[in-house]
DNA sequence: TCTAGTCTTGAACAGATGTTCAATCTCAAC
DNA sequence: GTTGAGATTGAACATCTGTTCAAGACTAGA
């Protein structure tokens, strides 16, 4: 029920979430206590999704792994402008809101965490700090792709990118 | 008198960006015919900002100038969260606003050009499409190092990142 | 000093928005 | 069939926000 209907700025009134839902205003308020709720479960939503990015099935062997977490943060599902725009709204919420920025700062850690330990496994003669280091370098990037998608990055700048945090991750 | 008080979402209304200035709610509107107008008249003059910072003084040599231009962006003053956050804002505005992400195109295509621009100066042996390649290339770090220090990009990652950019300007 | 033009003010209005609440509906357990 | 707890509704309220406007303040030229 959530989630949708972003396409305004903090413009969604719970009338409009309502609406989108197909229920009535006052059961909004029934499931969600404050507006504020109903934006953190919007975000931890997001976040989620984004950290399980980063925490695929264990089968395949850990080389695939990790070229795999770093395809598919260009995965044209992924790289669409409704979903890097709600994301980026919320990105701006956090900014505004103490209690959304530190939910953002978690996962965004968790997310470094995560993408440090894929490389870490990939290539385990690497020390934890080298790691984190190249995660760190790789998540500028990613960042960057997903920003610069909303103002029309060509899927050739993309593939570039993504092959650029390949190199940074698999270096010897 | 533009531009400040942006600690909020769009929750810079009328009243407060009057309060924010010392002057009387009547003459915001006096200057500004819209709400719209304001806002629109801030995100210029932030996009006029960024695109400067690839329209130097033609007066050092143009290796010299691009690799200024490639440290700009990082500079302390730059990268501080209320400048970021403004900026990040002003994005989040545009995608729910077809005119503003009007502006917002322009904007960064004219930042993509001048860079291309520099590149092309400082190597002149690189035909215009792979300079624009680059800088398509340069931005996406660029707008990745932007988006990142919101969330504690850490000083060292900044520097190698910069240090990225270099290299795919400058590459052979 | 008078005047005309611009600048500045804050009250007033209409509409939107978050929240509350009493009333109604649903449906499983007895 | 009755009951009762939870689900669902929409009207009502208080507040906030963009915009308008009549009135006053200021300034420079005659």
């Amino acid at each position: 029920m959530v989630l949708l209907s972003k396409h305004g700025i903090s413009g969604v009134n719970m009338r409009a979430v309502a609406r989108e839902a197909g229920v009535a205003l006052g059961l909004v308020n029934y499931y969600y206590q404050d507006k504020m709720s109903l934006i953190r479960a919007a975000l931890k939503r997001v976040d989620e999704d984004d950290i399980a990015l980063v925490k695929p099935d264990a089968a395949t062997p850990p080389r695939e792994r990790l070229l795999e977490a770093l395809r598919r943060v260009a995965d044209p599902d992924l790289l669409t402008t409704p979903y890097l725009a709600l994301r980026l709204q919320l990105w701006a919420l956090a900014q505004a809101n103490e209690d959304f920025a530190a939910i953002n700062d978690e996962a965004f850690e968790r997310y470094v965490d995560g993408l440090a330990a894929l490389i870490g496994s990939a290539k385990p003669d690497l020390s934890p700090k080298e790691c984190r280091k190249r995660a760190d370098d790789i998540v500028v990037i990613q960042n960057g792709m997903w920003l610069t998608a909303l103002l029309g990055l060509n899927r050739a700048s993309t593939e570039r990118s993504i092959r650029r945090t390949e190199e940074i991750a698999l270096a010897p």
